[in-house]
DNA sequence: CAGTATCCAAAGGGATACTG
DNA sequence: CAGTATCCCTTTGGATACTG
């Protein structure tokens, strides 16, 4: 019970979801390239959202010595495990729009 | 892709997962009954949380000719599907707080 | 580039009281 | 019992400007 909320907590707000499907479809991804691929999600967003999963060790974040500097995200092994998640939330979702749909 | 938030729009927010659990519980439950059960929820809160799973086809209200009214919630075919995603995000979680907690 | 800071409007949601 | 209505504080998040 309580473990279902935890996820839900990680995986909770509007942009969490896209942010990683961004990261894991290309691997390493840069703040302005996320920025770029989430459509509609504003810097102040991304970067407390980025945080958060940081935090939740679901992606690493590196700071690369280049001028002017850029910072790669990528997925964490355990980040990683989100993946049959979110393709178990996929199914049920277009499961539960045919539901809808056919009223 | 939109087929997750499909997924977690239906079930975000703090309460619905708890009110699915109770009345899954419980296979059917009254108003009163869920307010007790989820913790801290508030009367107007239960109400709102409920519409938005009833238009979402994941529950039945039937109204009881009892004096005075009592309310019926039920799991319909479709919200019993979600039996499995509850499964697998408590799964997960249990897993997540273990990597968190090992820092 | 990768953020942070500030301002501000809109939405969320608790507490309480009320209705059929 | 099962909600609705109202008040009102808190949180959210967009827009914009600024910094190392």
């Amino acid at each position: 019970m309580l473990a279902v909320q935890d996820s839900m907590d990680v995986l909770n707000g509007k942009w969490k979801i896209a942010i990683i499907s961004s990261i894991c479809y290309y691997n390493k991804r840069r703040f302005s390239d996320i920025l770029n691929d989430v459509v509609g999600i504003s810097n102040k967003m991304l970067s407390k959202e980025l945080k958060e999963l940081e935090v939740n060790k679901l992606i690493i974040r590196t700071v690369l010595a280049t001028q002017p500097i850029t910072v790669k995200y990528e997925l964490t092994e355990h980040g990683k495990t989100l993946k049959t998640i979110i393709n178990n939330l996929t199914e049920w979702g277009i499961e539960h729009r045919k539901h809808i749909i056919e009223q």
